[in-house]
RNA sequence: CGGGCUGUAGCGCAGUUUGGUUAGCGCGCUGCGUUCGGGACGCAGAGGUCCCCGGUUCAAAUCCGGGCAGCCCGACCA
């Protein structure tokens, strides 16, 4: 196969092969302010679909959507103190409205904790307005030095889930649900992305939590990505706000909360976990376009072979479309791969004359000449076969990229290129300070056998330790 | 906040040192034709507030003064 050159190779320059991907997949440009960030159509379909698969977990999980204004009274924040304290750099504030100036500046969401708390303290009565389950769509705000589309904006796109629970053992027991059937299930199974679930050190965690979890993918250059994270808030922002209820017995109790969020950076994730050299590399069950059919000539013939190839596949369930009248057909070809469509499928003068098609997959390039009629079956085939293919392969790479080190110095060196693991026990804080001098860190606390523990001081937690975007 | 750099077509840039006719190149874009099994080619076109304001001059993208915007590094923050 002739290698293309649309692309500066991930060993030559990995965050120049990522902004080019962005740029030539027509994922997203740059917004006229520094920071922010215009989807295009094709990203925009792919955060679409995540979307959909996300809120069909958040929903399964009983959660139902709601929405909250985008302004926050600027004292919301002060009331949970380390929650402001954790948020005040990055917040917009807006000091000046309808011509005049505020009284209370309004601070422009950059998570809605407050404003949501505010209000399930009015709607929370009884035990029986228990557990209050809510989730939101929406953008929010976080001011950015230092930029990168998709991976950090100044204005992002998320959900975020807010719930209410009588107890403390009901909040961590649905953070940890939402963490493992909503948000590991979809990075894992639709995604295809190993991620590691776990739990935040301390000083990792969400400002005003007492537990965040986490889940932690690796990307191709070796570096972290927090993909997700879900937070007990225990009764801080319940104390905050005053979400109380009357229990069985008549007496008065404190909530308990959780929030848990996933955003558009997910598709930075996408692109960064399997992405080549040729471009982006959409898993079949993500994929907003999972084939293509272009003609090798376009001739009338090869047209119309083109178009009931399209139907038949569209019949059977794949999202498949033409792409015809654009140019060379090498150029189409390029274009589509660097989009990272799973199948492309080629239909010329030599095809037809058999009765047959060519398939072409993105992973791994392999053709298969297939007869017309068997077609669209063994493209069903073929889009399964590649979405377990690239899990395993994103699972092989993560592990051979993955070093068990006893001391910090070999964790430093191991976390050049990967991750590593090492006991929690042997880090501490001083432990924790030796790495991130170095810009290292502890991504996520695991059990011995890659489970998410309750706690940090659980014994035998093994630290996972890397660079991270 | 400190230091450095940049602003010229949609994008990337040259031209500015040494002022001079119609501001140029690559990619992209439009039309026509030939092509088409891994980024095609030819011909013909369209597209400009040379960041802004002022000054010097017969003449300013180019020189002078002021302003604005952006980028990089550092600091700050996490």
């Amino acid at each position: 196969m002739a290698s293309p050159n649309a692309l500066t190779s991930q060993d030559d320059d990995f965050p120049r092969w990522y902004q080019d991907v962005v740029a030539k997949a027509e994922m997203a440009d740059n917004g006229p302010v520094r920071g922010t960030m215009v989807i295009r159509p094709y990203g925009y379909a792919i955060w679409e679909r995540m979307q959909n698969e996300l809120d069909a977990r958040i929903k399964a999980a009983g959660a139902q959507n709601a929405y909250f204004p985008l302004f926050i009274p600027e004292s919301y924040f002060a009331r949970e103190a380390e929650h402001v304290e954790g948020f005040s750099p990055e917040l917009a504030v807006v000091t000046h409205a309808g011509g005049a100036d505020l009284t209370e500046p309004i601070v422009v969401r950059p998570t809605s904790e407050t404003v949501i708390g505010e209000f399930m303290a009015k709607w929370v009565q009884s035990y029986r307005d228990l557990p209050l389950l809510l989730n939101q769509w929406a953008n929010v705000v976080r001011w950015e030095l230092r930029p990168r589309l998709f991976l950090r904006s100044s204005e992002f796109l998320w959900q975020e889930g807010h719930t209410a629970h009588a107890s403390y053992e009901e909040a961590a027991s649905y953070a940890r649900r939402i963490h493992l059937e909503t948000y590991l299930d979809f990075i894992v199974n639709v995604m295809a992305v190993p991620a590691l679930a776990g739990i935040k050190p301390p000083r990792e965690r969400f400002a005003g939590a007492i537990n965040s979890l986490t889940c932690e993918a690796m990307m191709r250059d070796g570096k972290a990505l927090q993909m997700s994270t879900s937070h007990e808030l225990g009764q801080n922002f319940a104390r905050a706000f005053g979400i109380v209820f009357q229990s069985e017995d008549g007496q008065s109790e404190v909530c308990h909360t959780t929030s848990w969020g996933a955003s558009t950076r997910l598709v930075g994730g996408l692109i960064m976990a399997h992405g080549d050299d040729r471009g982006l590399v959409v898993p079949p069950r993500l994929a907003p376009v999972q084939a293509v059919v272009i003609a090798v000539r376009e001739d009338n013939d090869v047209l119309d072979a083109c178009g009931s190839v399209n139907a038949a596949l569209q019949r059977a369930g794949v999202k498949s479309v033409i792409d015809r009248g654009r140019g060379s057909f090498g150029r189409r070809v390029t274009d589509w791969e660097i989009k990272g469509v799973p199948l492309r499928v080629e239909i010329g003068p030599r095809d037809l004359a058999n009765q047959v098609a060519t398939i072409v997959r993105r992973d791994d390039g392999a053709k298969v000449v297939v007869g017309l009629n068997d077609l669209a079956s063994t493209a069903l085939t073929l889009l399964d076969e590649q979405q377990a293919q690239l899990l395993a392969l994103a699972t092989t790479r993560r592990d051979e990229a993955t070093t068990d080190v006893e001391t910090i110095e070999d964790a430093i060196a191991a976390a050049q290129s990967g991750f590593a693991r090492i006991e929690w026990r042997h880090l501490g804080e001083s432990g924790e300070d030796q790495l991130n001098e170095v810009a290292v860190s502890v991504r996520c606390l695991q059990r011995p056998d890659g489970t998410t523990p309750q706690n940090p001081d659980e014994d035998n937690l093994i630290a996972v330790v890397a660079k991270s975007y």
